[in-house]
DNA sequence: TGTACATCAGTGAACGCGCGTTCACTGATGTAC
DNA sequence: TGTACATCAGTGAACGCGCGTTCACTGATGTAC
C-alpha cells in the first residue's frame, strides 16, 4: 500500500526555500502526534510523508536534532496561540490566570504527543549552553504571558505582592502535572477532565493565596489551628 | 576498553534462576539512569553489563518490554518504601502527607530517568487491557498509602468528608507536577529543590482544604471577595 | 526576443551501525540407579 | 560410593531490519548577455 511516487510529486522552487521546511515541521507533527516519542519519528518517515527524499531534509536543517528542535517551538507557539486565545474573553486577572491554565490543560490532552515532546524529553545538551535554554524558556511567550498575569494577580491583591517568578512557576506546575498525568495515565478515574483540571488549578491559586495570608509557607500545625478557627467540621 | 569476559564471568546454578533476573533488573537500572528513555537501554547493553549474552536475557523476559515493566514495577516498590520512612516520622495525617509528598519529588529529583520510565512513557497497551493497568496502579502500594493518608486527613476534619479518590489524584499531580517539571526543566530557577517543592505541595494541600471551606469549587469572583473579607492587601 | 549558463533544490544509491530476536548447540548440575 | 544420564541455564552465530547521514549527481529555474 506505498503511495506511488508519482502521486504526490515534490515540484522545484527559486526563492521559496521555506515553504517545504514548513511541510517537512508540519509532517513531523503529525507523525509525532502517532509516536511514543521523537526517536520513533525518522527522517524517512518525515521525507516520505512530505513527498520527497531523506538527504532533501538536511538542505533545511542541519540533523535530526535540529527537526525536532524546530517542532518544539512551533508546538510552544500553537500553545501560546491557544492560551492566548482562551484568556481573551477572562473577567479579571485571576480569572485570566484560569483561563490560561484550562487552555494549557486542554492542549495537552488534545494533543499529548506533542505536549509530550515539547515538555517531557531530555534536553539535548546540558552544558553551559543550558544556560541559553533557560533563557529560551523564560523568553518563551505562554511562560512570559502567564507570569504577566501573575503580576496582575498581584497588583490586585489576590497574592503577595513580590517576585511573581516563583509563584508563577509554583502555578505551571501545578498545570503541567494534572496536563502529564492525564495523559501519561489516561485510564485513572478521572471523570470530567475539565472539571478535574479546573479542580486542580483553583486549589493552586487558592492554596497560594490562603498561604501567602498565613505568611508565606506555614507548617501542618498552622493549618491545622487555621481550619479550625475557620470552623471547618471536625 | 571493553571489559575482557574473563574479568566478569557468569556461573551456573540450578534451583536459583531468580538471582539472574534480578541482577537483570538492576543491571537494566543503572543503564537506564543514564539514558534518555528506554529506548536507548538495549538488550545487548543489559547482557553485557550483567556479563552474559544476550540470548540470556530471554530466559528470564519474554521480551524487552516485559524487561521494563519489571523495573517500572521494582521503580514503584522503591518509591513507596521511601515514601513509608519518610512517613514514619510524621505528626498527624497533614503532617504525613507533607512527608510523602517531599519523599516523593526527593526520589523523583534523585532518580529522573527511573521516575521518567516509570510515569511518562507511553504505556504499552491502550486496548482493553488498559483496565488491568488502572487497577494495577490504583492497587499500586505508593498510590494507595497516599490515599489512606487523604482519609485520615478527612477523618481528622481537614479536608470535607467525601470520597478520597479526587483528591489523592489532586494532590498526586500536584507532587508530580512539581517532580516532573523540575527534572524536565532543571535550569530553571528554582532555588532550592526541596523549598520549591514544599511550597507547591503546601498550597495543594491548603488550597483543597480552603475550597473545601468555601463549597468545594469556587469561582473567581468567590475567591477574590473571599480574600477581601479575609482582609488581603488591595 | 533568444540563447548560454550559473545556481541550487532535490535525487538515488550507498555507507556502517546497532537493534530485537531466533536457533541449534554445549556443558555443568544434580539425580536415579 | 560410583556411574550414566536427563535437565536446563547459558552460548555463539546469525537473521533481517530500519536507522541517520554522506556523496556525487541531475535537471528545472531564472538571470546575463
Amino acid at each position: 500500500m506505498t503511495r506511488a511516487k508519482t502521486v504526490k510529486r515534490r515540484r522545484a522552487s527559486r526563492g521559496s526555500g521555506d515553504q517545504l521546511r514548513a511541510e517537512i515541521i508540519a509532517a513531523t507533527k503529525d507523525l509525532l502526534a502517532a509516536s511514543a516519542n521523537s526517536d520513533a519519528v525518522s527522517i524517512r518517515a518525515v521525507a516520505d510523508a512530505v513527498g520527497v527524499t531523506p538527504p532533501s531534509i538536511y538542505l533545511h536543517f542541519a540533523d535530526k536534532d535540529e527537526l525536532i528542535s524546530a517542532v518544539v517551538v512551533d508546538v510552544f507557539a500553537e500553545l501560546d496561540a491557544a492560551m492566548m486565545a482562551a484568556g481573551k474573553r477572562a473577567d479579571g486577572p485571576l480569572d485570566r490566570l484560569r483561563a490560561f491554565g484550562l487552555a494549557y490543560v486542554r492542549f495537552a490532552v488534545g494533543h499529548p504527543e506533542h505536549y509530550r515532546v515539547a515538555t517531557m524529553e531530555r534536553c539535548v545538551d546540558e552544558a553551559p549552553g543550558g544556560q541559553s535554554d533557560m533563557d529560551k524558556i523564560l523568553a518563551d511567550s505562554a511562560f512570559t504571558h502567564f507570569m504577566q498575569t501573575v503580576t496582575a494577580c498581584m497588583a490586585a491583591g489576590i497574592f503577595a505582592d513580590g517576585d511573581p517568578l516563583p509563584v508563577t512557576l509554583q502555578l505551571w506546575s501545578a498545570a503541567h502535572g494534572i496536563a502529564s498525568l492525564m495523559i501519561a495515565k489516561p485510564y485513572l478515574p478521572w471523570g470530567d477532565l475539565e472539571v478535574a483540571a479546573d479542580a486542580v488549578l483553583c486549589a493552586a491559586a487558592l492554596g497560594r493565596a490562603t498561604a501567602d495570608l498565613l505568611g508565606g509557607s506555614p507548617d501542618a500545625g498552622q493549618v491545622t489551628s487555621w481550619l479550625r478557627e475557620q470552623g471547618a467540621p471536625t
